[in-house]
DNA sequence: AGTTTAAGTTGTCAAAAAGGAATTTATTAT
DNA sequence: ATAATAAATTCCTTTTTGACAACTTAAACT
């Protein structure tokens, strides 16, 4: 239960104050610093909202030991939620989108490796 | 924010009685019913160690509402993995996917309607 | 150096929340 | 109906929280 660490690591590696983080989180500055110090406990109501501030799941923000979880970017909120969806459609429908995903992340790759290389071809 | 709810349609589901659940967590048994009533919240540690009792994840825990995660989690392994690529997607492409998903969704939802209701019509 | 300004930390304390024992209210079984 | 078991609630004590001011650090400027 390292979440005080991780608070620190991922506020700074994207360059912000506690106090923004504070701000968007609504805690008080002062005991937002206490959180990244270990001195407060993180309700989970506040660490749903730093999770989803910084873009990544709660598991990720309580469990990642200093390690940043793949790009901290902004990750399609609505993405994540018909992901879950998918899981729910009956097998066939399921195999079906994954085989077109597998189709278009084959020609992003080969566009990837295209567009890399295409000076040297 | 019904992880309230969601401790008990776990529980239940699991046919476990509080005092179990509250001993394998570490919570006073009186606690742990608040808990499930709405009054008392749950600390991260505690939604930690239920949610690994029952063996999902912390979000899914305060989110699934109501809805159990059921083999979601072991059902299909490699979905799991091929969902984070979605993400990787161009964003044509990711639209596109999404679409046909909706699709397939509103056909699961009819389909479902249906069959429940296909006597009555 | 000394001053200003911003960022973060610390101490305080009333108010809120937690823990736990005992009690009451279901619920179930005999 | 009674007993037994599970769950909910009450009550009280202890702990933690949230908010704010004061304080320390750090950086930036003259």
């Amino acid at each position: 239960m390292e979440l005080a660490q991780n608070l620190k690591v991922l506020r700074e590696k994207k360059g912000l104050l506690q106090k923004e983080v504070a701000n968007a989180v609504g805690v008080h500055p002062s005991n937002y610093s206490k959180m990244e110090k270990g001195e407060r406990d993180v309700s989970i109501e506040v660490a749903n909202k730093i999770a989803s501030f910084f873009g990544i799941t709660i598991d990720e923000l309580v469990h990642m030991n200093g390690k940043i979880p793949k790009e901290v970017t902004i990750v399609d909120k609505s993405a994540n939620e018909r992901l879950q969806l998918i899981l729910q459609l009956e097998e066939q429908d399921r195999n079906a989108i994954f085989r077109i995903i597998d189709g278009m992340l084959t020609k992003s790759k080969f566009k990837d490796f295209f567009n890399k290389n295409a000076d040297t071809l």
